[in-house]
DNA sequence: AGCATTCGGAACCGATTGGTACAAAACACA
DNA sequence: TGTGTTTTGTACCAATCGGTTCCGAATGCT
């Protein structure tokens, strides 16, 4: 009937992934998408429609590949202590910046970048923040110190937690000295009451 | 001599830094520096070398007017109780959101943004947020519940409160719902056992 | 007043931005 | 093999980017 696209378009959008959390929205050109993605302009325009469509499903991509196993982990049954679940997702943090991985969270610095003045990517960021924080709120029910208390207090705790997640993140991406993520994490552990 | 300048450069960078503020770095392009700043194009480029120039300038002004004021008051021996210094920073902040202000931290979002990528913007990023945790520190030795730990847990904790700051920056600057700003301080001060 | 000097303003610069138009090529189906 | 349809690649687009140049205007000093 008629020709098919000779790419996978998931693959595009995992490499396009790649491009843009490497140099952020607007820092990501053309140019760098196409030869990441290695297609032509006018594959692209004609698979996704324009830059941001392609921003958003990169986002989606993201979620898919970075938010969701952290969700899993902290909702991980197999690790009974809940405090143990957040300590994991923590470690992780500073263990890929530990491996020389200074991008930071795609949707953390989409949250500084794009998301304050576009609705859709805005949305885009919050619902997984969102997302990050129910995971939280389970792993705190969870949890030896915080299951006692009521569910508003684990959710302000959840709440605390991204921001935490946040900051940690944006601070990786501006290439902060690794001890001082060290340094916050630690206390983060110890004022939370996290046994480990 | 010669023609004296006809515009205070004082007040100038102070314009330009309302226009980084609201914009960003690379979204803050040349128009709108030079109508907000009231001048024009040979006359910008005369006084202040280049873009970056005048960035790194209005982010030393914003020092001055925002991260300055808030090291003055956690290092305020006025207020003798430490933790009440640092509840009235994170306050401060949800006061300023509350009002209306979803600029964020000028800081924060040249963390997020060009520091990842430009060495002097990454300094003067870095040099402000150390100024911040040594402030944190500071009101931490004054803290009833963290002044008898030994210094270097302080060090820890002002970290953490840094991360949470800029966490929380990053947020606002995201036009999150104020309510989980409010629940992310409410729990911060909760689990950091400050006294209110 | 005259001169040296600097400022202010606008025209202009090449490079780059995201996006489009269109012709040629590749395929599925008959 | 012919036909119709879609993809692909390239040339092209206007708009905008940060930055420069240049000249008339304004000023301080002698």
């Amino acid at each position: 009937m008629a020709r098919p696209r000779n790419f996978d378009i998931d693959t595009a959008v995992a490499k396009a992934t790649d491009v843009f959390w490497a140099h952020g929205y607007e820092g990501a050109n053309l140019p760098d998408l196409l030869n990441g993605m290695g297609l032509t302009r006018g594959s692209l325009y004609k698979a996704f429609t324009d830059k941001k469509t392609l921003f958003l499903q990169a986002l989606a991509h993201y979620e898919a590949i970075a938010v969701d196993p952290a969700v899993k982990l902290l909702t991980n049954d197999d690790i009974a202590e809940g405090s143990h679940r957040i300590t994991k997702v923590f470690d992780g943090v500073l263990g890929v910046v530990r491996s020389g991985d200074h991008r930071g969270c795609m949707l953390c610095t989409a949250a500084a970048g794009p998301a304050a003045v576009d609705d859709d990517i805005s949305a885009a960021v919050h619902n997984a923040l969102e997302k990050m924080h129910n995971a939280f709120e389970v792993a705190l029910a969870h949890s030896s110190t915080h299951g006692g208390h009521d569910a508003a207090h684990r959710s302000e705790v959840a709440h605390f937690l991204v921001t935490q997640y946040v900051g940690l993140r944006i601070q990786t991406l501006s290439r902060a000295p690794i001890e001082r993520l060290d340094a916050s994490v630690r206390a983060l552990k110890d004022v939370v009451g996290i046994t480990h």
